[in-house]
RNA sequence: CGGGGUGUAGCGCAGCUUGGCUAGCGCGCCUGCUUUGGGAGCAGGAGGUCGAGAGUUCAAAUCUCUCCACCCCGACCA
């Protein structure tokens, strides 16, 4: 491709809507253009980007056994309607001319499982796995970061149908190195976290987050033994919570007016939130429950109700505390509570001479003690998992982080096919559901979350193979004869290799074109400028800009070529690290 | 949905407090000449419902009200 022709609209000047490095340069050298929020236009540069991450994650699930098919967007009411997600909140919904409701598909379990129990009967013709690269709809409730969070948004997602939990559990396996392998080909770092599984449901899940500052996912990474979660699910062990020694003082109640957060309660107490209990009133299963965190913590109620066996978790109204406690919202503490379970976290334990609320309006105590003042029913791990604390597999302590999440992986079992009658006809002649899985890579989140790992300050550094163009030549002044003829030689020679190469013959000064070149980041970058009359070239390689070699015309095109394989190359190992 | 912020030329911004003459600046864009190793110089030029609507006023980008869009933080997140 001549530069000439292409459409790579580059922005001098930062735009002010967007925050992320990221969304900056994406915006900036003219990957990507806004339609309104959370909706994104790919141009030419994006989209060949957003071309080559699906190549790579097509070649990688054929080889993980997959088959790819395309599904609807627009799907009815009723298939939604049977598995009860037609009133999760993020789907887009619309009618017809005829007053029919329709879905614009979020995900696809329901399709898939639709086109399965119609068409698969039995276990000969298991394992299966289908997947689709597809634009996906959700009606977020804040998209951010430009593609990191769209409402519109292309995503791979596989699906696979076993006998028994065995079969999925190597089919779950496959896709996790599959996918693995294509993270690994784009050039990135990331984790495999365990994850709350949220609307899709089912049982075991991952994910895979790169960690970068930016990203909107917290993570919780051990590294003495591996383990990483996302701070949604991560688990907290009972380690290091020793009763404090710490002499107690007596108890006392103090008039607290108007102070209901933690922030105005221990400001007006003149003390810190890590002294002070927070007491969360809730409805477990129809009874009454009191969960106790440190003031600083936050309660993880998805831990609480699976550590708890709790089936509906709700949080108190303010009549309820009221007839609980006696007193309003913010004065709750567990001092003289009756007929509430008391459950604190572990952390609660090494705690002593702490504030609480008094069970009275505008009341707290200080100087509260376990054991004097009140009995805990149960102790537990219910907060959200911070950093230092301490690592649930090992004796190592938990590390804090910031990830983008790009891919997520489920054990869904039967969830979808129990509810919509998908079963098939095992070797024992006995009709059982389908035992299900699926798996979400995020192909357009890529570009947002490649651009933030790999930059510097002049731009974004693409790895070779899903660059917009695998090696770009600048062809400083496209007057001058032998600059120009020695230009065109070395673009023609690379097509013909089968190398993506761009070549800038603008007429535009040496200095844009060095911007540009960096700002869409271009991996190997070949210099045709005044030693093209000695007969000479100059390469260099995007990420090592300083590090120039001068290379003689006759060898540009091997020495290039070579170069390209080499990153390649690389970027091969690092995928073959990963199997099943 | 709660909190904060921003809407003035393609992009980045000033002007608004204290209403007033033809709405400015930089970049980009067009034409010409010169220039060509890190976002060139000179000369000329095009480009605006000042987010929308209503109101106050002799007069509104500027004051008031309503609405809309977008961004950030939180809630949420398949």
């Amino acid at each position: 491709m001549r530069a000439s022709q292409l459409f790579f609209p580059t922005l001098r000047e930062i735009p002010a809507e967007a925050e992320l490095a990221s969304h900056r340069l994406l915006l900036r050298g003219g990957f990507i253009r806004k339609l309104s929020a959370g909706v994104y236009s790919y141009l030419p540069l994006g989209y060949k980007v957003i071309k080559k991450v699906e190549k790579i994650i097509r070649e990688e699930t054929d080889a993980a056994g997959g088959q790819e098919l395309l599904m609807p967007a627009l799907q009815p009411a009723e298939l939604w309607q049977e598995t009860n997600r037609w009133e999760v909140d993020t789907l887009f919904k619309l009618k017809d001319r005829a007053d029919r409701w329709h879905a614009l598909g979020m995900t696809h379990e329901e399709v898939i499982t639709d086109i399965v129990r119609h068409d698969v009967r039995s276990y000969r013709e298991l394992p299966l796995n289908l997947y689709q690269i597809q634009t996906k709809f959700r009606d977020e409730p804040r998209p951010r970061g430009g593609v990191i969070r769209g409402r519109e948004f292309i995503m791979l997602d596989s699906y696979t149908f076993d006998r028994n939990d065995e079969e999925l559990d190597l089919s779950y396996r496959k896709m996790r190195a599959a996918f693995a392998r294509s993270f690994a080909r784009c050039g990135i770092d990331f984790l495999i976290v365990e994850a709350e599984s949220g609307a899709i449901g089912g049982k075991d899940n991952q994910e895979f987050t790169v960690i970068t500052p930016a990203g909107e996912d917290s993570i919780l990474h051990c590294k003495e033994c591996d383990y990483a979660a996302n701070a949604e699910r991560c688990e907290v062990a009972d380690r290091g919570y020793e009763p404090s020694n710490e002499p107690a003082k007596p108890i006392q109640a103090v008039d607290t007016p108007g102070a209901k957060t933690v922030e105005q309660v221990t400001g007006f107490l003149k003390t810190k939130p890590e002294n002070l209990v927070k007491t969360l009133i809730y409805v477990a299963d129809g009874k009454p429950i009191a969960a106790l965190v440190r003031g600083d913590r936050e309660l993880n109620e998805a831990k609480f109700s699976r550590n708890l066996d709790i089936y509906k978790l709700e949080m108190a109204g303010p009549e309820l505390i009221l007839e609980l406690t006696g007193a309003e919202v913010g004065f709750s503490g567990p001092v003289g509570l009756k007929g509430v379970r008391i459950v604190a976290d572990y952390e609660v334990r090494s705690m002593a001479n702490f504030v609480t609320g008094a069970n009275k309006t505008d009341t707290h105590y200080v100087n509260v003690n376990i054991g004097r003042d009140f009995n805990v029913d149960e102790w537990a791990d219910i907060k959200v998992a911070s950093d230092q604390d301490p690592c649930p597999r090992c004796e190592g302590v938990l590390q804090a982080e910031r990830g983008i999440e790009v891919g997520h992986i489920f054990k869904l079992g039967t969830k979808y096919s129990e509810a919509m009658g998908a079963t098939f006809l095992d070797e024992d002649g006995k009709e059982k559901p389908f035992i299900m899985g699926c798996y979400g890579l995020g192909v357009s989140r890529m570009l947002a979350a490649v651009s933030e790992a790999r930059r510097d300050d002049d731009g974004i550094i693409w790895p070779v193979s899903i660059a917009p163009f695998e090696v770009v030549i600048l062809l400083l002044n496209p007057l001058d004869e032998a600059q120009a003829a020695a230009a065109v030689r070395i673009y023609e020679e690379l097509q013909n290799r089968g190398i993506d190469v761009l070549l800038d013959e603008r007429d535009e000064r040496s200095g844009v074109k060095f911007k540009d070149a960096d700002l869409i980041g271009i991996p190997v970058q070949v210099v045709v400028g005044r030693l093209a009359s000695e007969g000479k070239v100059e390469m260099r390689l995007r990420w090592d800009k300083q590090n120039k070699r001068e290379v003689a015309l006759n060898e540009a095109t091997d020495e290039i070529a070579a170069a390209v394989q080499a990153e390649k190359r690389k970027l091969l190992d690092e995928a073959d690290k990963y199997t099943v």
